[in-house]
DNA sequence: TCGATTATTGGACACTTGTCAAGATTTTCC
DNA sequence: GGAAAATCTTGACAAGTGTCCAATAATCGA
């Protein structure tokens, strides 16, 4: 018999190992490469599957549907997204020195998967008209946002003040700066890498007093 | 006879009146109304069709594919977009009078027409996966990049003060605020829009000295 | 080992997509 | 008014879409 309808409710684990969920998350990160590589608009399942060693079938199998796919590869993004993150908030003692690592953290995972990140703003523009988006592209963004105030509150502290701004608008300059620096580095400018050192370096002062 | 086949450089005008290149204008922007409606992903020329009251095989008549009919929806969303935005350099005698006035324009402009801004922001992500819309994509930005310089520079002639950052990290931070709000503003925030124009107030002050 | 459960395939379905072209309609101009 | 040009409709095409399902293969517990 066919495992009954497989919903999202439907990831209970039946064994010590599960091999089901595994499965998923093995096809849900080759969904993830093939969508960072063409878009949410490109990016059809029969793709996907090829992609994988696998039939295009099989993805029923695992997901009841394409929505259902994609929001488990946005909050598969987001397991391995903010893993990468968290290993940036650098220790430094002097605020120079932190600023800087700040900006290295930010350049680094950039540089690191700049197709990921296109991804990601890719997604976060399509939960802007797909409600079934909305509430995972959502978290993600705070956690974004965590990472970010982490940043400034760790800065404020090092230089013995307040930060003169909320979580969320740090949050939207950082986020700007390091947009721009993406769709530059994707052009082939060789600059916005170090820029966006630079222009990280600058702005934690500013926000600070 | 068919007009031979239709290209951008086809745009000849050959009457004082050119029929032609005003019935582009009116599909592309029955096109932009859709697109702003559903976003790229989801739009085809049939129903962009069906929001005119043509059929859906005049859109070939009039753009050589479907690539054409987009990137002349993009250069006309600049038209109306920079237009809209030009209007909000308000002239004011004090710093503080002339940064609230900025503040009051962002968010004027967010709430004249959040669609068209959720479809920039659409298609602005689309470009880094889509070579076609790219240098199009790129032109706007440069004119949206030139406006908020505009607003720095005015500033701090006010302040007596210079800038201390570039253009481009203007652009970057106050184009991530306006992205946030606009997020917000979508999904019901009802401080989106104060909140811009109180981020907006503050930030300028900060990248002039 | 064998029967039952799970996993996987591949083809079918109904529908949508961009594109094209032949024919009908309207406009233009002498 | 009528020929020529411009405009618009209609229907078709091949290819692609998400979804579903019967048939097959692999796995596992007894």
């Amino acid at each position: 018999m066919y495992r009954e309808h497989v919903t999202s409710a439907a990831a209970r684990r039946r064994n010590p190992v599960d091999k089901f969920e595994d499965r998923r998350r093995e096809l849900a990160d080759a969904a993830l490469l093939t969508l960072a590589d063409l878009g949410y608009a490109r990016t059809s399942l029969r793709t996907i599957a090829d992609n994988t060693a696998f039939s295009h079938g099989l993805l029923h199998y695992y997901f009841a549907d394409k929505v259902e796919l994609i929001t488990y590869c946005v909050r598969r993004y987001k397991a391995a997204c903010v893993q990468r993150y968290e290993g940036n908030l650098a220790e430094a003692e002097t605020p120079e020195r932190f600023a800087i690592a700040c900006g290295e953290g930010l350049a680094a995972t950039l540089a690191d998967a700049p197709l990921m990140h296109r991804l990601w703003y890719d997604l976060r523009s399509q939960s802007m008209f797909e409600e079934a988006f909305r509430a995972d592209v959502a978290e993600i963004d705070e956690s974004l946002e965590a990472m970010i105030w982490r940043m400034v509150t760790g800065y404020a502290t090092l230089t013995d003040a307040k930060p003169t701004c909320t979580s969320a608008e740090s949050y939207a300059m950082f986020d700007g700066l390091f947009q721009q620096a993406l769709l530059r580095h994707l052009t082939g400018s060789a600059e916005a890498l170090d820029d966006l050192r630079r222009s990280t370096r600058e702005l934690l002062p500013r926000l600070v007093d």
